[in-house]
DNA sequence: TCTGGGGTCCTAGGACCC
DNA sequence: TCTGGGGTCCTAGGACCC
């Protein structure tokens, strides 16, 4: 092993920059997510009285009426954890930004006091973090990620973990396979069906075995619970941005015209993001999830890219003719933009006049969208704009740096 | 507990081509 | 009209993450 490797996690992230920033709600039960419906991060406190990631705000106002409910401030969230990077900054060499509230540290292998180095380097990025912005963060040291993210996991809240590879056997053999980065419920299941019990089980089996019978992560996940650093460390990786979405729930609905409703605001609303982003897309899809979850995607390929919601939308019309069933109840519908380009670097098409016509129009309709709120101004085939837009345009107004407060 | 929204990457199978 | 084996490319859907 050539590195140690941090993984430092905020605890209860959202909920806990709710209490420091308010001291009103220090100590208290605090969830936030009251504009999805749902708890999408607890205070400690919160989570003591039974409160689970998911559930719905009704439900915990009724079960438990002394939990605070607060809207998510992702503006604010984004300070405090600019700021936590910029703390770590101060100690560590290298800094992978993982999420909003994680990220990743890693200290090259030297000879003398190393790992008293290392400790007191996490310990003082703790300390300051607890200081500077009043919340406490979970530390796991190892020698690769997937060992780093299990430590972290290990002692929260305000936890340290030193998960040394002579003490590996005790941790894996404590970690159920779902609780290991990168496997989830199914590839869980998968493992337990040969009876594979815990992340120990699962570094025992034969690494010719992970690749001839499992798909491609599980063998990444297999070296890295072995302490040979496999994934790539450092934000440099980090590719550029690769789709663009929209999507919404709803009661579930077999009506075909209310589908394309939909389908035409998230048009709307994802090509003012490409446009709002500089880019456009090569192929969009479109897809929809029935009542029981079975889903369809068709995706199209536009004759040039393109930014503009009228010729996604004849598009996405075309799509939804040839895989919507009737009878059957839909409860998502969803388009997703991929393929994206710089709209510097779009080839241009010759005599594309036809393009140039076109931009002007959503120009304005972007600054009015901007001024006033998105969903303003739209296609007419978006016919009645639904109250949702509003929370939509809410959420995301602090994504939008020129936007001033707007209510 | 019947499960929100926005991302990335992988895979299985079909189309197509020698 | 039927035919083997092997390659690439495309795409719908699956799995996973926060």
């Amino acid at each position: 092993m050539s590195h140690i490797i941090g993984h430092i996690d905020g605890d209860s992230f959202f909920a806990s920059v709710e209490q420091s920033i308010n001291p009103s709600l220090k100590s208290r039960p605090v969830i936030t997510g009251a504009e999805r419906g749902i708890a999408s991060s607890m205070s400690k406190e919160a989570k003591v009285l039974g409160v689970t990631r998911g559930m719905p705000v009704t439900q915990i106002r009724r079960l438990f009426p002394e939990v605070i409910v607060v809207h998510s401030d992702f503006f604010l969230y984004t300070v405090f954890s600019r700021r936590m990077f910029d703390i770590a900054r101060r100690y560590g060499e290298e800094i992978e930004e993982y999420s909003i509230d994680e990220f990743f540290i890693r200290f090259k292998k030297g000879k003398l006091f190393f790992e008293r180095k290392v400790k007191s380097a996490v310990f003082n990025i703790k300390s300051d973090i607890k200081k500077e912005l009043g919340i406490t963060v979970s530390v796991g040291l190892a020698s690769t990620k997937v060992l780093a993210k299990i430590a972290s996991n290990w002692g929260k809240p305000d936890g340290f973990t030193f998960l040394k590879d002579q003490d590996r056997e005790n941790y894996l053999k404590a970690t159920p396979l779902n609780k290991v980065w990168g496997i989830g419920e199914r590839t869980a299941e998968k493992l337990e069906k040969v009876g594979l019990r815990n992340a120990f089980d699962l570094v025992s089996e034969d690494f010719r075995r992970i690749q001839k019978d499992f798909y491609k992560p599980l063998q990444t996940i297999w070296q890295e619970l072995n302490g040979q650093e496999v994934f790539p460390f450092g934000n440099e990786n980090l590719s550029p941005r690769k789709s663009i979405r929209s999507s919404r729930t709803f009661i579930p609905s077999a009506n075909k015209d209310f589908l394309l409703k939909e389908i035409v605001e998230h048009i709307e609303k994802a090509t003012f993001d490409l446009r709002r982003m500089n880019l456009r897309a090569k192929c969009m899809s479109v897809f929809i999830k029935t009542q029981t979850f079975k889903y369809k995607e068709k995706e199209v390929k536009f004759f040039q890219p393109s930014n503009a919601s009228n010729i996604a939308v004849v598009q996405a019309r075309i799509i939804l003719d040839g895989i919507f069933l009737s009878g059957v109840l839909y409860r998502t519908t969803g388009v997703i933009f991929s393929g994206l380009e710089n709209r510097e670097s779009t080839q241009q098409v010759l005599f594309n006049e036809r393009h140039q016509e076109i931009s002007l129009p959503f120009k304005v309709i972007d600054n009015l969208n901007l001024r006033f709120g998105r969903g303003v101004v739209g296609l007419c085939s978006g016919l009645k704009k639904s109250s949702d837009y509003k929370k939509e345009f809410r959420k995301s107004r602090f994504s939008i740096p020129s936007f001033g407060e707007v209510d």
